[in-house]
DNA sequence: CATAGTTTAAGGGTATTTCTTAAACTTGTT
DNA sequence: AACAAGTTTAAGAAATACCCTTAAACTATG
């Protein structure tokens, strides 16, 4: 079952008790999502935090040009969600759509209070699961601010080398901030080396 | 006292009750600290989570250059740290330094962990303190992948006016991610608009 | 409280990085 | 087979860094 996954997923954390591991079962459900697919569009209130079973997401927004901005992607065993529009049931500015065919289970909101309110062990994972992403992003911001995009690009493949097999280079250009031309050379100047 | 400001911060997610006000207040250690100093050096591991009562800091890390990148402000009502060396205790990269003569209440893990343990409550109020700075962390990283830096200096400006007044611009430049040199052209070309 | 020392801001010139545009070519999808 | 999507190349333009100079604004302390 798909959910087995979610559940050894916090194996990693705090492992969850019988009561835990059947209230979260039963609050989150299955879906298939073919390649291109939309689980969030922009203008849209984001209604899930979504884990990925298997496939690959991005998350990104379109800036006034028609541009894509990759902020995030997300493969087996990970977390995705809009959580600004989350927790404040705001519109996004932000898309999530699959890249590759995936299957996901949802939460809802009120399913994720639920937890929250009555095992407050799900607070403490999901506080620990929020630290490290917290931790990701700063070191991508701290890369951002002080790299070139050559570096960026040799840290993306040293650090999601996966990743890097299953995107398209464009896409990948889109999430460290350069044109897919741009990159193409810089790729170029790496095989010359 | 120094304490009352810590507690009332917490008003804005889940307020204290009189055994959680008591239990962090004993296992927070104030103290003042002078401009320049540092509250945490490269190397060193990160053994507190500090909370600003009154001042101001900058988290950095410093590259094979010298320069300095800067993270991270921290003024009051803010926590600062840098969990990734905190969770893990292993060595930092990173600086923390006061810009401004500072008070500050810092609390040791153990006893993090302690409130932790003894108060789930904690853990939803930090689990919804950092949920906060992931979404502001970001919108920095959409602002690095997709904006100029006339657009992210205006946007830094439009969204921490107090503290575009309390730093020089070469520290806001450094957090930009630009040159001081090339800050003070953009500054040029608004004024000129 | 004055002055020397340090930090900050601004400006100009040149070098490098990165973008833009456009076209050709390759690969993947239906 | 046909169309869409991804990759590469190249030339010129724009953004940004780098280096240096000068002047102004802090700041430490004799």
């Amino acid at each position: 079952m798909s959910t087995d996954k979610l559940i050894s997923h916090f194996d990693n954390y705090l492992p969850l008790d019988e009561k835990e591991r059947e209230a979260l079962i039963n609050r989150v459900i299955e879906k298939n999502i073919r390649r291109r697919q939309f689980i969030l569009q922009e203008n849209d209130v984001c209604r899930h935090y979504t884990f990925v079973i298997s496939g690959l997401f991005k998350m990104y927004a379109v800036d006034k040009n028609g541009t894509e901005h990759n902020l995030q992607f997300a493969s087996e065993n990970e977390w995705i969600s809009d959580i600004g529009s989350f927790h404040a049931d705001k519109p996004s500015r932000l898309y999530i759509e699959a890249v590759e065919p995936s299957v996901i289970l949802q939460m809802e909101k009120q399913n994720l209070l639920y937890l929250y309110t009555h095992f407050p062990k799900f607070d403490r994972n999901f506080r620990v699961i929020i630290e490290n992403k917290f931790i990701e992003l700063e070191n991508r911001v701290l890369q951002n601010i002080s790299s070139t995009a050559e570096e960026r690009y040799q840290t993306f493949l040293d650090q999601y080398p996966q990743l890097s097999n299953r995107l398209p280079n464009t896409q990948i250009a889109s999430y460290l901030g350069i044109t897919p031309e741009f990159l193409s050379k810089i790729r170029n100047n790496i095989t010359k080396k």
